[in-house]
DNA sequence: TAGTTTACATACATTCATGGATGTATAGTG
DNA sequence: CACTATACATCCATGAATGTATGTAAACTA
């Protein structure tokens, strides 16, 4: 029922699509689906969910298991590695967020959903701002630039990027423009960097 | 009539404001809208066209009559700045983007919408790699990563601040955020840069 | 001034999505 | 075995948006 949605939602829009079609598509008809959900905002949240929550608690899980001995921007740059590679190789998570950046209307009642979204966001630019001032106080530099500016100029470099390569993905290769532009970013910051990364095989690194 | 299209698009959606409301807000009725417009969709391109034609054309005139003599670099923060300065100026340019970004659903039928878009997505992040490929000649420095790599997340740092923006305008100050960040992703890229910029004002800057 | 085009308004027919009411088969429970 | 809740399917009434066809006042033109 949600997969049937998915694909939906992604060819035609989230408005232009019935739940007759979701219903058809799904192989069985409009009375299941009314009985599922409550509506089709109800089953526009469950599918959202279904995909959003797990990718959440990954990295959250992740960051509160190492703890604070742990490089900072490893574990940011390890996040954001995580998250474009899976935007790139799990269709579903794909759909998903074509879906919600590109085929859906933020409206009064998808209030619920643009809500959950800043929530997110903040708390990533949240995550982002603590981490780069740990990581600046351990390399003992000082930022070119306020904490929080930093951190939002971070966070609208990823999004940025996972928005247009959602928009065409056959316009650059996502993980590897990531990564560098990511580090470019931060040397900029003042932060030493490998601005090799990104190209080709990553184990002479760990190695190195 | 556009106007009226404009402020219920932003309001509700594209999708879910009809044409009997456009009418009714533009004092008149929906015979006006289809004698003008072919459908909705045509009238959705004429309200972007009518935004997006001159700001598209403001920065390319600039850039064309400024020649190969200015600094490249300049041209584009200047280009920038007033990009993020109409926005959080000029409500029509706000409304427009708002609409374009949050309150429409790309599809199908959209399809010349979301090609423009591209094709001008790929005409911004190509005068990004040229100017950055000049400027890194003329300062004598190697860019440390490809051309179309820095062009791309250039853009796609700009363009989220943008989005970001518009989803919460209270979130952070537009242009001094973008000034900052820009400044920081250049000096990343290995370009000597002010990163005091963005603060106050920038009249000591050019006295300097 | 008669005719024609413009710029709308009005009226109508069609299509269609929604929500709710009702029917029904299946599985579980005492 | 009777009863009940679950998990649907089917049907219907309603409202609403669209597109088109037709009416019409004003302006322009010959």
């Amino acid at each position: 029922m949600l997969d049937a949605a998915e694909l939906l939602f992604q060819a035609q829009g989230v408005s232009q699509t019935t739940l007759q079609q979701i219903a058809q598509q799904a192989g069985a008809t409009r009375g299941a689906i009314y009985w599922h959900f409550k509506d089709k905002a109800a089953l526009f949240n469950a599918m959202m969910e279904r995909v959003i929550l797990p990718l959440e608690a990954g990295p959250r899980a992740a960051a509160v298991a190492a703890g604070p001995n742990d490089d900072p921007l490893a574990e940011i740059e390890e996040g954001m590695v995580h998250a474009l590679t899976l935007m790139t190789t799990d269709p579903q998570v794909r759909r998903v967020f074509d879906v919600a950046t590109h085929k859906v209307e933020y409206t009064h009642d998808m209030a619920s959903v643009q809500q959950r979204h800043l929530t997110a966001r903040n708390a990533c630019v949240g995550d982002f701002e603590k981490a780069l001032r740990l990581a600046a106080r351990r390399d003992h530099i000082k930022l070119p630039v306020p904490g929080d500016v930093a951190a939002q100029g971070l966070h609208a470099l990823i999004s940025g990027l996972i928005q247009n390569w959602l928009l065409d993905p056959t316009a650059f290769d996502l993980v590897p423009t990531g990564r560098r532009t990511f580090n470019v970013y931060l040397a900029g910051l003042g932060f030493p960097r490998n601005l090799a990364a990104g190209i080709g095989n990553e184990a002479e690194e760990v190695a190195a």
